[in-house]
DNA sequence: TTTGTTTATCGCCAATAGGCGATTGATTTT
DNA sequence: AAAATCAATCGCCTATTGGCGATAAACAAA
């Protein structure tokens, strides 16, 4: 089935157009490795959580002094690492000390294991 | 240490500004992982892959066809797929069929494994 | 109470991501 | 040669991300 636009003059094919607004449905794995991903999904992110690793915990502050970031953009990337789950704070007033989320992060381990066979 | 801030009336603290201009030197690893973790960060990117994995290959347009979302959207994920190198496409004329890159495949997975100790 | 220390948040900006319809280009089929 | 099929790309739009400096908020220390 073709039409055509006698602006171009050229035929074009009639496709039957979708719209995503039904929000669409993943299995529910999908999703929440999906959020995982997206959390590791930069450098900077990777790295704290590699130190997180080797240090086991640390304060905001020692991580300002080993990226060449602002405190603020270190703060920004430790909020989303918290939102994802794979760390979580804890108060040392004035500091914070922030730790790998064991919980999670086994389960996102065992996610991704488990998508790579 | 602490300067004075005549116009709100405040004082404020001195911080050593830092720019990430001198772009960042992470460990090789890292930015590899990044990237592939930024590719598996959407979950149509997920399910895609999924669906590569249990049909083994497909072409472009049985993807449309299990997604509500319009050709376009769909091709544009199969390209970041492609550029994070865990997808591959061979030509089979008029059709294009996408497989998992099983090579690069091999290297997400153990970089993921080894992340996660 | 004031000062200092530490971290989160705000406002701004530029760049990227994600979605769409329309179009193009390649290739088969008629 | 003409028509149909298929997938990539373009242009457009909005939302999100990532960076920064400045400010605010919380608390310890003096």
């Amino acid at each position: 089935m073709s039409h055509f636009n006698p602006k171009t003059n050229r035929k074009f094919a009639i496709r039957a157009m979708k719209r995503s607004l039904e929000t669409i449905e993943y299995k529910e794995n999908t999703e929440a490795l999906a959020k995982f991903a997206k959390a590791l999904g930069h450098p900077t992110r990777i790295a704290i959580l590699k130190h997180l690793e080797s240090q086991s915990c640390c304060f905001t502050g020692d991580l300002v002094d080993v990226f060449p970031l602002a405190q603020s953009t270190v703060s920004q990337h430790l909020k989303e690492l918290k939102n994802a789950g794979l760390i979580q704070g804890e108060l040392k007033p004035p500091k914070i000390k922030y730790c790998i989320n064991q919980d999670n992060w086994k389960i996102a381990k065992s996610l991704f294991q488990d998508f790579f066979d």
